[in-house]
DNA sequence: CGGTCCGTTGATTGTCTTCAAGTTGGGTGG
DNA sequence: CCACCCAACTTGAAGACAATCAACGGACCG
């Protein structure tokens, strides 16, 4: 469970201040009432690189708002088998599954040093009730997560190796992308090191990483992408979206509610 | 079998009878107010076999209950490639999406003769205010499709041919089963016949028609299931079950809000 | 009776996996 | 500082699995 290594922030950002809470699920919960919902939150946590937020399998008491970095959710076969359902990166949100109680469906990993915020399970059912603001983010944030994991699937079940891998690769980028541009009010780094090895990339697209090495290769030498260990740059971004067959209107959906 | 339990409404069901309304969107709405949801029904529509609800990438005005029948909800690629999202069942909740007046990130196609419940989708927000039980039921009916989204995205990137068949073909018949046992209170069909061409259950796995066609063949060699044209029939549940690391406390999970 | 949709089968090709060995680079401890 | 270590990356060769190409059969329908 939380056993892992988890640290106190020294001063936890407090709600009303929270520079992502625009992309949260605070989102609509109007200024004067972020103080009751800050009492829901039992604590902002960190979880160094490679450890795990929470385990397939198991029972985890919270959910959380990603709050910096990098998480890797994924499920798992009996034969040992990964799939990656997703990169989860600033703003989503973490832990939540039909049966709250059950043993989780899919396991949480961190990519990079990752900050969220904590909330307990018990209290997820009151904070939508009383706060419809939070349902209503709430449902459009699954629609944006079902949009994502529907192109996902297209990707996986219809695509080659080289247009997963493109996809996959130009979706994240361009998400740090947006993240970044509305994070720093000025420029930010054109060139973004996205926090996949070419194996956590290989199980995101659902091939080997000895398969996925191959086609990296392939991309390198068209001067689309760059590698290092641990870190993939997207070098350009039009040639990757082409291959990709990728949209960015049919996932990173402005919401309607 | 499918076709049977259809019965086409002479006069359109009153969501206050309505036979499906415990596992669709109204659950929660208390019987003295069904009244107000039902104003936000323009009407009940019936599409015969191989019709379209909507096409991907054209609007569409409605949201639908799916009252009977079955739909095939797939994306395609430009390169004319088809992959199957999801098999709907009555109950569930089509063509919602984050950008409700866009462009369908999708297409929904009947796979038998069909009946839904259709809202205007200008109503959709309202509803969700009104009344908060369709919000919560929108939250958890989306947790299923979520649910069910990464169950299938993990069949399809990391299983083998006959393990995905297996899956789809396992998921589907459970579902219904489900439907059938609940809906005639007594015994029902025993052996469904499921409403697939070999050509959709090629969409839905990811594969093509023809090497589905040879799965099939090793299947019916082992007896789990029998064909005929546009229909399959699972024969043994618990072998397919075992094949298709299939789980359905994963994907059918009751509700908690 | 011809047409069409769906299913079936064979032969061939190609993508991706598996197995098997390296190589590189960053990190650690002596 | 160097030696070592390990995880991530790289490369080659062989084989498995699924796609493609091609042809045919059978049921249903107008």
């Amino acid at each position: 469970m939380l056993a892992n290594i988890k640290v106190q922030q020294p001063t936890e950002t407090q709600c009303a201040e929270c520079p992502i809470r625009k992309m949260a699920l605070f989102k609509r919960v109007p200024e004067d009432q972020l103080e009751s919902t800050q009492d829901h939150r039992s604590s902002q946590i960190t979880f160094p690189s490679r450890a795990h937020l929470y385990r397939e399998g198991e029972t985890n008491d919270f959910v959380y708002t990603l709050f910096d970095g990098c998480v890797k959710l994924y499920k798992t076969l009996k034969n040992g088998k990964i799939q990656g359902m997703r990169s989860a990166s600033p703003g989503d949100f973490l832990g939540f599954q039909g049966d709250l109680d059950g043993a989780m469906h899919h396991g949480a990993i961190a990519l990079t040093d990752t900050i969220v915020c904590a909330f307990p399970k018990e209290d997820v059912h009151r904070m939508l009730c009383e706060h419809k603001e939070i349902a209503s983010e709430m449902i459009m944030k699954n629609a944006q997560m079902m949009a994502f994991c529907q192109e996902h699937l297209l990707s996986t079940g219809a695509k080659i190796a080289i247009e997963r891998i493109a996809f996959t690769l130009i979706e994240l980028n361009h998400r740090f992308k947006t993240l970044l541009s509305s994070k720093s009010v000025g420029q930010y780094e054109r060139i973004i090191e996205l926090p996949l090895t070419q194996e956590d990339l290989a199980d995101a697209v659902g091939l080997t990483s000895i398969h996925v090495n191959r086609t990296l290769k392939q991309l390198k030498d068209k001067q689309l992408i760059s590698c290092k260990k641990g870190r993939i740059s997207v070098l350009n971004e039009k040639e990757l979206m082409l291959l990709a067959h990728f949209n960015p209107d049919r996932i990173h959906v402005r919401n309607i509610l």
